[in-house]
RNA sequence: GGGCGCAUAGCUCAGUUGGUCAGAGCACCUGCCUUACAAGCAGGGGGUCACAGGUUCGAGCCCUGUUGCGCCCA
């Protein structure tokens, strides 16, 4: 025990003997009723680590500490989510590189040594790849580090990446298996596109924005008379199929199962009455083109209209043959606007309009939502594209029902969120669109038959076998062909596209529990226990893991999930990347040691966002220094005596009853962890240790030290260990550092892996009034001494003790304490109301 | 447009089944070198519990509505 106790150098000093003494090592040969399994949120590894992190991943590590603590055997891994967009752009951006995927590999290939964003060198797929393994290698172990010096009770050897070998067969295998079963297929169709990523995008990673358009008033010609019609969108009339109003609409009935034409065109385009047409916006009457919003797709499908696309996939008027029109006129028009932007398209189309005398009026400025990819900044488009897709209940009444049914078993902290996951089952339109047109991600596992003509059988796939996973179809020769044949007639071509990196995220239990590769620790560790992570993920994260669980093995894929909030800026904005980087993460642990900045973080309650306050982590700090110090003085009390105390010792009442109080926060805080409330866990145990320093030791000092005898000592100093003992297992789950530093002045092993406290250790029967009482008494005299502006030290000469009857009798049971620390000799009592101290006179010497 | 959450002291937040529920910490003020801790200790001031109704013997808590903020979905 040092003289002068401090927290310098205790962080990672005591990381490194966790790591070195295994003490969160995974012991696998428990069974499953012995383990408590997590599925650890990966965080993406792009680069930047926030305070944002730290606080939900410690929220997660207090339970796992608690469960260990309890008993079980805590599986707790770490994975690393690197595959996907975000570590792609960041190493085009680090690199100054682009994949093509046409390109050959370079075996020496070097990225360039000044990279230039603005113009990418580009690099063939698997030197792509390449890079992106090497940034996130050092994305990881910068991760890593932050974790071991925030003291997340991790085993460190069960770590995962979405990328690695395991993680790609996991997710290959499982993509079969849903093949097998009909769960995934492949489908050209409408699919929302991303121009500039030049990739699908699912229904999961939308959001609209809110973006200025302008209604422009075209004049349709019809049998009698100009139909006006009012678009954002004039660039796609050449793609119009159709106009709609709505059925009961009256001003429109009269042209329902007519036709009108396009003006510029001269395409003839039916009117049509469907319900989703909406009578209050615009003229009430729409055109229809293939395809401009999600609506249209709707229409088109509903309707079977005709499909006249003209957006190519890098959101540029495609040089289609555009044979719908057949006017020259028509034709001429059409011509310019190919390979135009969408932007320049629409402008163009609205001159042509002007010139030909179909514009009524003005364009009128709108603000109106507009659908974009999450990552992205241009509107997504509408392009036909074959895809793959996986069921997910958006076209399956009875499986969407199913799901909704897992949402009503898991067990949700806070109860409130599973709302949002029953929104979003209830609102999806469509099938998980689970490929990407992208590079770093999982390939799906198999590659087409090319006919005599060099065309793709996409009905019939050639499937790997199972032992020959992970399969890269892009180099991997499927059985029966060679590599020779590849994009050549009659012989095979491998599946271009990666899956979503949600598609392999979805398979976290399944991946950390090693399902393909290591079914022994499979069924040890599955289902697991809890699913932490954040409520923005509900839809994607929660949801599609709980699809791939309900479609693999019938059932949740945990029991739990908690769900943690957001750290918001002090101005109660959500904390962004550019104000989180400004203080690191690891500053912050440098500046107020992990301890501290666990005691905040532990201070956001389950699902509650939470403001970023370094205030907090100087409290918590304080708390740390705090229980150093009385930790040592309680120590210094023993004689050395290290013992396991025995309750038996306890025979003062005020040491039964602080005790007995210290047996309540045991079981208010067991309560709390057990419902995943870490914060009330927290603030209980605080709030009595603090008292305990404040109010008992004060009391007690002189009677430990031997003054009031032998027997009077014992229990005071028994009663002290046995309580400085229960505390820090108490604080361990919250505060590692401060408590492990502790347990080895005066205890063999880890604290963490020492039995959370059980009110059975406290076996005693005290009275918890016998402190409060005394303690009232004690305020009393100490309010007099301030209040004279003298020192606590000075004596007291006059004081009279009030109470009822009962309250006196156990009072006279504390006075040689009180006498103690309040320093009085003589007193009186009085019979009164309240519990206290009256008439105190003190010594001004 | 539908839904969820939040609103309590200057700040950050507790307040569980309606009955010592007007609380804690920070900040502020006044003091105290007290042999575990001055990174400490003691004491103090400070709130129309967002607003308006209602239920009740009794409402911060339950009900209805309103306002403001955040979020989810469309």
């Amino acid at each position: 025990m040092p003289e002068r106790p401090g927290l310098e150098g205790i962080d990672s000093k005591w990381a490194k003997h966790w790591e070195s003494s295994g003490t969160y090592t995974f012991d696998r040969t428990r069974s499953r009723d012995e383990i408590y399994s997590i599925d650890t949120p990966p965080p993406t590894v792009s680069g930047s680590l926030h305070v944002g992190h730290v606080f939900s991943y410690t929220h997660t590590d207090c339970i796992a500490r608690y469960r260990r603590m309890r008993g079980a055997e805590v599986f707790y891994p770490m994975g690393w989510d690197d595959n996907g967009l975000p570590t792609e752009r960041r190493v085009q951006n680090y690199f100054g590189v682009r994949c093509d995927p046409s390109l050959p590999y370079d075996p020496d290939f070097r990225p360039p040594d000044k990279p230039d964003r603005k113009r990418q060198l580009p690099i063939s797929r698997r030197n792509f790849v390449q890079l992106c393994e090497q940034l996130t290698e050092e994305d990881e172990k910068e991760f890593e580090a932050l974790w071991r010096h925030l003291g997340l009770s991790i085993d460190w050897s069960q770590s995962y990446q979405t990328i690695d070998r395991n993680a790609r067969i996991t997710s290959q295998q499982a993509f079969l298996n849903n093949l097998a079963r009909g769960e995934a297929y492949q489908a050209e169709a409408p699919t929302l596109w991303d121009v500039s990523f030049r990739t699908a995008v699912a229904q999961a990673e939308l959001e609209d924005r809110e973006r200025e358009g302008a209604y422009h008033r075209i004049a349709f010609s019809g049998q009698n008379g100009p139909v006006y019609i009012e678009t954002t969108r004039p660039e796609l009339l050449p793609a119009c199929v159709a106009v709609v109003a709505h059925p009961d609409d009256e001003r429109y009935q009269p042209l329902f199962g007519t036709t009108l034409r396009t003006p510029v065109f001269d395409v003839d385009v039916p009117v049509v009455a469907h319900k989703l047409a909406d009578p209050e916006k615009g003229s009430g009457i729409a055109m229809i083109c293939t395809f401009g919003d999600v609506t249209d797709v709707v229409w088109w499908r509903e309707m079977q209209l005709p499909t006249r696309a003209v957006l190519g996939m890098d959101g540029r008027i495609a040089d289609t043959p555009a044979e719908w029109i057949s006017s020259p006129a028509g034709q001429e028009a059409f011509r310019r606007l190919v390979g135009t932007t969408v932007f320049t398209a629409k402008e163009r189309v609205v001159e042509l309009l002007g010139e030909a005398g179909a514009l009524d009026g003005e364009s009128r400025s709108v603000r109106h939502p507009v659908k974009f990819y999450e990552k992205g900044d241009k509107p997504l488009e509408i392009v036909t594209t074959r895809q793959w897709y996986l069921r997910n209940g958006g076209r399956d009444p009875q499986l969407r029902d199913r799901l909704l049914a897992r949402g009503s078993e898991l067990h949700w902290h806070p109860a409130h969120m599973q709302v949002r996951y029953d929104n979003w089952v209830e609102g999806l339109n469509g099938d998980w669109l689970v490929s990407r047109q992208r590079f770093f991600g999982v390939p799906f596992p198999l590659w087409y038959p090319l006919d005599e003509s060099g065309a793709p059988r996409y009905e019939s796939p050639i499937l790997p076998a199972s032992k020959d996973l992970p399969v890269d179809p892009a180099s991997d020769v499927p059985p029966g062909y060679s590599e020779d044949q590849r994009g050549r007639p009659d012989g095979f071509i491998g599946d271009p596209d990666v899956m979503d990196t949600w598609a392999t995220s979805s398979l976290t239990p399944q991946i950390a529990g090693g399902w393909v590769t290591d079914t022994d620790l499979w069924q040890r560790v599955a289902p697991m226990d809890l699913r932490p992570q954040a409520h923005e993920i509900i839809r994607t994260w929660l949801f599609s893991t709980i699809v791939r669980s309900e479609l693999e093995d019938d059932r949740l894929p945990w029991t739990d999930a908690a769900i943690s909030g957001w750290i918001l800026d002090p101005d109660r904005k959500k904390m962004s990347k550019s104000k989180g980087n400004v203080v690191t993460p690891m500053d912050l642990l440098e500046k107020h040691g992990s301890d501290a900045v666990r005691y905040w973080a532990a201070n956001g309650r389950p699902g509650t966002d939470t403001a970023f306050d370094e205030g907090q982590m100087k409290i918590g700090r304080r708390l740390a220094i705090k229980i150093l110090n009385a930790s040592r003085f309680v120590l210094l009390q023993q004689d050395g005596d290290n013992s396991r105390p025995d309750p038996a010792d306890v025979t003062e009442p005020l040491d039964q009853a602080m005790l007995a109080g210290l047996a309540d926060v045991v079981r208010e805080a067991t309560d709390a962890l057990e419902d995943y409330n870490y914060t009330r866990a927290l603030e209980r145990t605080e709030t009595f240790f603090w008292s305990f320093c404040d109010v008992y030791l004060e009391l007690v000092k002189e009677r430990a030290s031997g003054a009031q005898g032998s027997q009077e000592a014992r229990s005071a100093r028994a009663a002290l260990r046995l309580a400085l003992d229960v505390m820090l297992r108490l604080f361990a789950p919250f505060l590692p550092f401060v408590t492990e530093e502790v347990w080895s002045w005066w205890r063999n092993g880890s604290v963490h892996r020492q039995a959370w406290p059980d009110t059975d250790e406290l076996s005693v029967t005290g009275d918890t009034r016998v402190l409060e009482e005394t303690a009232a008494v004690l305020r009393d005299i100490r309010k007099a001494k301030s209040e004279a502006k003298v020192s606590m030290r000075a004596g007291v000469t006059a004081i009279t003790i009030t109470g009822p009857t009962d309250a006196l009798a156990r009072l006279a049971l504390t006075v040689p304490d009180l006498r103690a620390a309040g320093r009085f000799a003589d007193y009186s009592t009085r019979d009164g109301e309240s519990v206290g101290a009256v008439d105190i006179e003190v010594s001004r010497d």
